[in-house]
DNA sequence: CTCCGGTAGTTGAATGTTGAAGTATTATTC
DNA sequence: GAATAATACTTCAACATTCAACTACCGGAG
């Protein structure tokens, strides 16, 4: 990794001052909100923000049951990640785990009645945290813009992303 | 504005439509982000993002010199994280630790010749990869609007927001 | 001066996350 | 139809982060 000086074409194009004042912002933001809910979560239910994700993202789909890779998809986390996760909520007899009959490769996740249980217990004051971090300090006003701006970062992020696509590509 | 006199009733006050899509926008950057920013900077150079922000908070001071409890907060970190994270950057050379002389509980931390090094070795890729997830998807039109938007959440999640410390405590 | 509370930072155990390697099953190619 | 590749996870070891002690030091009260 050897580097000495600013090559011509792929300069270090520093940040502009109005960019650096929104990275100024977000900083923080990133750093800080994931860390308060994931306190929250843990002081007040003894789960982390994924394991929360994981149980809403299991109750939002209409028949409870999930394969692992669309679950991770939902939940933005690593496949590793959520079986390490869904190992710990399973112990807990909030999800349970079981072999598809038609590819026995694919495990299924299903949300138990204690885990839709545990889910409306713990949301309230999720949903509490979120509004006092972010939402009680944003205009309504402005939800609308927020959004379309912030779209395209989180399509970036995914990877669902057009321009994303000019990167060159695993043959 | 913010008032939140909800009854200990069963009041979740859910979010609005207009919250929950920039909640579902904002969710995946909150987690793909930093993972991304993190991925890049251990891959290219073996460092966390949160490492690096110590070494570039260092290197904003004039005097390249500052004590725990500053960058802390520079850093937004806890103490204890940065502890560990300033004694594993002492051991790869890049800080120097050093009681202070006239409150010798204080440690003051200092950034070395390499250690500077290092962050101006990181820095290009970094800003490459903030930019390619973030800033090559905004619009430079929206970059106040949005940087006005973010700030308020910043101030809160920091803490040093006047209605976030008329927060009540849980017992 | 001595005790005592508060401040600054460190340490250690427990837990969560990551990336690589491993296992089991299915799909494809020859 | 065997060999090979690809898929869908799981597991392991290394490492990062947290929380709760714990140490060291300072400033004041008596």
């Amino acid at each position: 990794m050897s580097e000495s000086k600013a090559d011509s074409t792929t300069e270090p194009r520093w940040l502009s001052a109005a960019e650096n004042q929104a990275w100024r912002a977000l900083l923080p933001i990133l750093e800080l909100v994931p860390a308060a809910i994931d306190a929250q979560l843990k002081r007040d239910h003894g789960i982390t923000r994924f394991e929360y994700n994981v149980l809403a993202m299991m109750s939002d789909s209409t028949d409870n049951t999930r394969p692992m890779t669309d679950l991770a998809v939902m939940t933005n986390g690593s496949l590793s990640r959520l079986s390490h996760a869904v190992g710990k909520l399973e112990t807990r007899g909030w999800l349970v785990r079981y072999a598809s009959g038609e590819d026995r490769r694919i495990s299924l996740i299903s949300l138990t009645e204690e885990g839709r249980a545990m889910l409306e217990k713990a949301a309230p004051s999720h949903v509490g945290e979120v509004r006092r971090l972010v939402f009680d300090v944003i205009d309504p006003a402005n939800l609308a813009a927020l959004t379309e701006i912030l779209l395209p970062v989180a399509a970036r992020s995914i990877g669902d992303d057009d321009a994303g696509a000019a990167e060159p590509s695993r043959p």
